[in-house]
DNA sequence: TGATTTCAAGATAGCGCTATCCTAAAATCA
DNA sequence: TGATTTTAGGATAGCGCTATCTTGAAATCA
């Protein structure tokens, strides 16, 4: 002889969270009403609503993100690509995309790419199997791979801190984007340069990802306009950036090009490290050569001289990504696909 | 009339998700012997492993970590919580840590919570809901309702960057963390400087976080081991840390205090900007008055002149809190419940 | 007013796993 | 050798939600 079945309250696992069906058990309502009136999904009684939302305060229910998860097969992540933590720059950009998300209950998942493209796919694979809300993604990555994973993950992506040539194609085969013209930031500073009498300019750039071949771009171009341009003037390392290489930098170019009047430098970094080695060289700048940087980062105020550079809205960015996004995941449009926060040059001492 | 019951394969709503139960087919076995093979999970015959193994292989077979955390109420996902990313030190540790767990197939959640700690408590809700396998927390933390939050949870955590006075109770009770003695390192750094001959040395503290305050202590029991303890020279500022404040600071000393010979900063941001502002206000340094500051950020060594301070095993510090915790995760123990990764005291130029 | 459409609420059936209980065979013991 | 204990595999029943289908009532229409 058998005990007879218990009934479905005993039998269950008791893991002492509040459910569902508790909150509809109170409530008064069938568990699906709660779940569509704590959702705002479909039309519920606005009586009910209220009801739903009483108990569920009363019994402090908060939802399991793993059911919500595995029954509507998306879970409230965002997973974040970011080349690295080193670069202050994609830190501000993950601190604020971060806190924007946060807000609207979504967790960051980050994934550190190290600039690698095989890895960055690795990341997205990994990060795709927790069924994320969303994804952000630095830079206009058009690895096959990685375009056919977001493609076939079928979850809102959007782009950060560069812009596609907005001139081709039409408007709905743009990817979703927020960040500036990297190009024309680059020609900016350059002109800036230029107005300020400087003829030999130079351009030291290292890591070398697509936006620093942007700034370069813009550089160029800048020069051949002002029929400047000298193509060994072009100083690229693709070793990280970093203060010290920028001391290296700007020792190597005075030595090699006595005649250089000017250098752009594409990170802030490189440019206080410039700085730094030509107090230590005694090298008189902005008089004997004047010094740009670029970002805008932390301590280039502090530079003697202080250090002119383009600011760029790397914050700014992250939290109007986030907020793309978020449009993306809930209501699947956003008013364009381009958004240009622009950038400005910021004028000081070292030019 | 009805149509008679579909099977249960075509019932189910498509995902296109290889399943257990896929793997369970191919490999002959039972889905919960496929869930046990491959966890490792209790004794399985060597030769279904192998199966199980092979049939995952094929089928290119990936755990949802949806259905995984839902069943066994625990996730895959590790939460850190950590009070800025405007502090390089804070970054370092993430990056150490985030880049360790994921190696075990991990997932990261951040948490900032500016060094607030009813955002702490209110972050560390949001990320149990997540239901995490492990918590790593910056500092050691007794606000009641957060520890009663852990405990509660039930959730292996590891404290990082600092440690208790293990002189007390018994070692079971003993939160786990790795760290180094903040207090050490500051009496240190301070004993470096008294080596030096300087006799009036000051403390400028920013940020004032219980780290903060423990070197501040250290600086303290030097000072006063010496006979050159002197309140006067504990200039305390709780606005964040930055190169900027550091300047101001250096300023109001030198005008406050022109006896002083030494600084001592109790992190190198604000030591940085003193030695612009010593820079900028020709002060020489360490002539003059000498200059120390706290964890060998980026850029100390290039200053000029270059900057002592005390190395910070951030990196390590992640790196071995997050093989702690993964150990706890598995196995539910450590070695030890204590791990004191040092520093190292850094003399440069500025001393 | 009867027929058709719309709509709000509920019933049902999973999502893809693991915890738990069960069973038959193998291993151990007296 | 029969009785007891281990052991390996499987069956079953959820974890706590949401997608989907149903249903009865209200709204709309001819």
């Amino acid at each position: 002889m058998q005990t007879p079945p218990k009934n479905k309250r005993e039998n269950k696992r008791a893991t002492g969270r509040v459910t569902l069906s508790d909150v509809a058990r109170v409530a008064g309502v069938s568990p699906i009403t709660v779940s569509r009136a704590l959702r705002g999904e479909r039309a519920v009684a606005a009586d009910l609503v209220d009801r739903v939302i009483q108990a569920s305060n009363k019994l402090g229910y908060v939802p399991d993100p793993a059911a919500r998860a595995l029954a509507s097969q998306r879970s409230d992540h965002v997973a974040i690509l970011i080349p690295k933590l080193s670069n202050a720059l994609f830190v501000d950009l993950l601190d604020a995309a971060q806190q924007t998300l946060r807000a609207e209950g979504f967790q960051t998942l980050i994934g550190i790419t190290h600039y690698d493209s095989t890895q960055e796919e690795l990341l997205l694979r990994e990060q795709l199997l927790q069924r994320p809300a969303g994804l952000l993604i630095t830079g206009l990555n058009y690895s096959a791979s990685t375009r056919a994973l977001i493609e076939a993950a079928q979850v809102p992506c959007v782009h950060l801190m560069d812009l596609p040539d907005a001139s081709a194609s039409n408007e709905s085969e743009l990817p979703y984007c927020v960040g500036f013209k990297q190009s024309d930031a680059g020609a900016a500073i350059t002109e800036h340069l230029l107005s300020r009498g400087h003829k030999s300019i130079a351009f030291a750039g290292a890591q070398l990802d697509p936006r620093v071949m942007q700034r370069l771009a813009g550089w160029r171009q800048a020069l051949t306009q002002a029929k400047l341009y000298d193509p060994r003037l072009e100083y690229l390392n693709p070793a990280p950036s970093s203060l010290a290489l920028g001391g290296q930098m700007f020792e190597q170019i005075l030595q090699q090009q006595p005649a250089v009047d000017a250098i752009f430098f594409c990170n802030d970094d490189l440019a206080q490290g410039a700085l730094l080695a030509a107090l230590r060289l005694k090298v008189s700048v902005p008089k004997r050569i004047a010094i740009a940087g670029f970002n805008d980062l932390t301590g280039s105020d502090q530079m003697l001289p202080s250090l002119s550079t383009v600011r760029t809205p790397r914050a700014q960015i992250g939290v109007e990504a986030a907020k793309m996004l978020l449009s993306l995941i809930k209501t699947g449009q956003y008013e364009s696909r381009l958004v240009d926060l622009g950038f400005e040059v910021i004028e000081r001492g070292s030019t």
